[in-house]
DNA sequence: CCCAGCAGATATTTT
DNA sequence: ATCTGCTGGG
């Protein structure tokens, strides 16, 4: 990449002058930013660092197109990560131009591929009411699929089918076209382009599209379609691309589809071409009618926040952006915006580790700020009580909720945040994650919903067949199967001949049953006449499919106190329903059920509600707080165990964890638990190498890891039995707390230990040793924050004993013995 | 066909 | 620890 161009205001390439109210949007850019938003030309990278203020210069760029009157607003395509992001910007380009920004398209790659395919859907065999599978619905069909191919002889299991089926169609390849490639002499490659080959079919006769699809298939549709590729080439006269650095193939390859010249191709194209497969290398069409010129591009990106290579992203695709896009402008943007020095010293330092990055340092004049925060507890819980205190401190310092943000590696690791949350009446929302969608009721009520919209979905008939019970078991499901494979009817329309089934009077008018709420639901929903359904179809329709079906009757009927908050849930889908109602008065039952499938919990924009949020680090990229609480600092947890054997693994979890550090404004805290529970399993965890990546200096411990640790008695020998080793530090000296003096040279090649012993003897009153502690039930103990109690069992060997434990006054507790903060009494 | 009880797998990150 | 899927008795 080339260095930052310094640029002066108004050399930049072919530009027309903004008319009059530009001065307003260019107002307190530096000159980077300055440039990125007037530069015009065909493409424009702007290398954007955490903080830089991107998210400003793309929305003010795209109002200076706008107010100059360079372009209509039909003629922008934003892309961005999230919806929420979407939503986002699109609200600020609206507060910079007003309503002279309507009828921009600001959605996700997957959104726009879902607009474009429910315009072009009949184009290639599919309908506009197409289905949009997510991950747990392509992991049921694939489930059912290597069972039918008894594809788990080969050690095929559906998880390992789903993730390479995905990796394939990222990088645009289809069944075939592996199958061309791979070694056909291995059973196991055999059965599993079988498999792959079968889930494409199942999905086509489903009428149904997977995420990958969404992009994969939009690309496959431009290429063989040039002429409909040139409507949205002709349309769409800038492009812009937001966290380009975590596109994958198949967005690239949309993108370059979408930038390229416009074809005027009359050619007419062969429609099932490659037996609808995706076509590949297709050669660039004749620039017949010397049209338009291919959209100007401007993405913007970083490579130190490139956290998505699990899922295909390609960070080739920014670094090669400049020969991909000959005469591409670049721009850097380096001058933080966002956080004090201190929290950027401490991002700098650890990104610097990774080696093949290209040295970029970020850098503010907001002054050094509070120190950053560390804190070691003994347990998750105890990390989580560190959290909330501290939020219940910041809040009462004038902090809001909704200025503070909790984030960790991995899903789980929220549920114990959340019990001390509630029990600390801190108000906290969970962002995506177990998501709303991902209950068994609403996903119920979903499938109600596609069998409605789209009868070709055979998953979503058959989810509901049984539900609430109708005595339809395995044996009716098949005869209606085979009954439909034999009168070459779906399965939907044999539902509405229930006596030939062949099944027994009670099962056909069971049958008979839904078959008739499937239909009253279909004419309200779908009106037959054409004529648009009013705004309130979708919840009224909902709501009668849930109780005419008898769905919520046999909720209600349960006595299983789940079946209760089961019945809240709906309610509050009907609600949902009323909602989209509300903001999409033309909205359809296939809008609504798009709009479920790809706008996920985080994307709620009620930022409002005063709560702390709760994400992953992933989640959080994009987003920005006052006050940042990273937990879970640790070995295999953050780096996570599983990247470590991934080329590259270690460093994008290094990244991921800068990108966590860079969304803190004014205060970072970082922590992490000497034990954390898994699987039932209570492990001891270490600290992050990432931790020791901080010069110590920036960190100022309430509890540090040497403070939680014991002091090297029997009970650490085993762990620090492990290799300790030193690694190519920071620049800025390690800290002296961690005892790095102790280690030997830091350019050693070994890998790096955490092992406790890094972490020297500082005892404090609160730490023990209890490594010999002898405890039996009915013993009487005494616990720091817990008071006295009583023993009632021990359970698990050596250092994993736990001690359980009926207390006084706090009830019943589990308690590590080794690190617990008690005595025997 | 339904239910209770048990065995086994399962959790990295997301659209 | 929790969820899913299987199995055997109703």
């Amino acid at each position: 990449m080339t260095e930052a161009p310094l640029i002066v205001p108004g050399s930049a390439g072919p530009r027309t002058s903004g008319a009059e109210g530009q001065d307003e949007l260019l107002a307190g850019l530096n000159p980077q930013q300055l440039e990125a938003v007037t530069y015009r030309g065909p493409a424009l990278l702007i290398v954007a660092g955490a903080g830089s203020g991107k998210t400003s210069v793309l929305t003010r760029r795209i109002a200076s197109l706008l107010r100059s009157r360079e372009a209509w607003p039909s003629q922008i395509l934003a892309i961005t990560f999230t919806n929420k992001a979407a939503g986002e910007m699109r609200e600020r380009v609206e507060g910079l131009i007003g309503d002279a920004a309507r009828g921009m398209w600001i959605s996700t790659f997957h959104s726009a591929c879902v607009r474009i395919l429910r315009r072009e859907a009949q184009q290639f065999g599919y309908t506009k009411s197409f289905t949009i599978y997510d991950s747990g619905d392509s992991r049921a069909l694939l489930k059912r699929l290597v069972k039918e191919h008894e594809a788990d002889a080969y050690g095929l299991t559906p998880a390992s089918v789903q993730s390479r089926i995905s990796k394939l169609k990222n990088e645009l390849s289809d069944a075939e076209s592996y199958a061309r490639q791979a070694n056909m002499s291995d059973p196991a490659e055999r059965v599993f382009v079988e498999v792959f080959a079968d889930y494409q079919r199942q999905l086509q006769k489903a009428n149904a599209f997977d995420f990958d699809d969404l992009i994969g298939q939009t690309v496959y549709l431009f290429r063989a379609f040039p002429q409909v590729a040139d409507t949205y080439r002709r349309r769409f006269r800038h492009i812009l691309v937001d966290e380009y650095q975590d596109t994958n193939h198949a967005q690239y390859a949309l993108i370059h589809e979408l930038t390229r010249p416009v074809s005027g191709a009359g050619a007419a194209p062969d429609p099932y071409a490659s037996n609808g497969m995706m076509i590949f290398e297709p050669d660039p069409a004749p620039a017949a009618d010397a049209g338009e010129p291919g959209a100007s591009l401007t993405v913007v990106g970083d490579s130190d926040q490139s956290i998505y290579a699990f899922r295909g992203a390609d960070i080739r695709n920014i670094s090669e952006f400049e020969r991909d896009f000959p005469g591409a402008r670049v721009v850097l943007l380096e001058q933080n915006y966002r956080s004090t020095q201190n929290i950027l010293s401490a991002a700098n330092a650890v990104i610097g580790n990774n080696f093949d990055r290209k040295d970029k340092k970020l850098w503010s004049d907001k002054g050094d700020g509070d120190p950053i925060i560390g804190f070691t507890g003994y347990s998750q819980h105890d990390e989580a009580q560190f959290v909330a205190d501290e939020v219940e401190a910041l809040h009462r310092a004038g902090m809001p909720y909704s200025e503070m943000a909790v984030f960790y590696r991995t899903n789980s690791q929220s549920r114990a945040l959340e019990e001390i949350f509630i029990r600390s009446a801190v108000p906290y929302k969970i962002m995506g994650g177990t998501k709303f969608y991902d209950r068994a009721e609403i996903k119920d009520a979903l499938a109600y919903l596609v069998a409605v919209a789209n009868p070709a979905d055979e998953m979503s008939v058959r989810r509901i067949l049984n539900k609430p019970r109708r005595g339809i078991g395995d044996v009716t499901e098949t005869a209606i199967a085979r009954f439909a494979e034999e009168h070459g009817i779906s399965f939907r329309d044999a539902l509405s001949m229930p006596a030939q089934l062949g099944v027994g009077p009670k099962i056909q008018a069971a049958i008979g049953q839904l078959d008739a709420v499937l239909t009253e639901a279909t004419a309200i929903l779908i009106p037959a006449s054409g004529e648009l359904p009013p705004s309130t179809a979708v919840a009224d329709g909902l709501s009668l499919l849930l109780g005419k079906s008898g769905y919520l009757d046999a909720l209600r009927a349960s006595r299983d106190p789940q079946d209760e908050a089961r019945v809240e849930n709906l309610d509050e889908f009907v609600a949902v329903a009323r909602d989209f109602a509300r903001n999409n008065p033309e909205g359809t039952i296939v809008d609504f059920l798009t709009e479920v499938a790809l706008v996920s919990d985080a994307d709620d924009l009620d930022d409002e509600s005063g709560s702390v949020s709760l994400m992953t680090m992933h989640t959080a990229k994009g987003l920005e707080y006052d006050a940042v609480f990273v937990t879970g600092v640790e070995e295999d947890l953050i780096p996570h165990r599983i990247s470590a054997g991934e080329p590259g693994g270690p460093q994008e979890e290094r990244r991921l964890f800068y990108v966590g550090i860079t969304r803190a404004r004014k205060r970072l805290h970082l922590s992490l638990a000497m034990t954390r529970a898994q699987f039932g399993e209570v492990t001891v965890a270490m600290p992050s190498r990432f931790l020791q990546e901080i010069p110590s200096g920036l960190i100022d411990w309430r509890q540090s890891p040497g403070d939680v640790n014991s002091r090297g008695g029997m009970q650490s020998r085993a762990l620090n039995a492990r290799r300790q080793g030193g690694f190519g530090g920071s620049s800025s000296g390690s800290g002296d707390r961690f005892a790095v003096k102790a280690l030997p040279g830091r350019d050693s090649l070994k890998p790096l230990s955490t092992a406790m012993d890094k972490f020297p003897n500082r005892v404090t009153a609160k730490m023990r040793d209890n490594g010999d502690l002898e405890l039996a039930a009915g013993d009487r103990i005494r616990h720091v924050d817990f008071g006295e109690g009583r023993v009632d069992a021990v359970t698990g060997e050596g250092a994993k004993r736990i001690a359980h434990v009926r207390f006084d006054s706090a009830g019943q507790k589990k308690l590590l013995i080794k690190v617990a903060p008690i005595e025997k009494i």
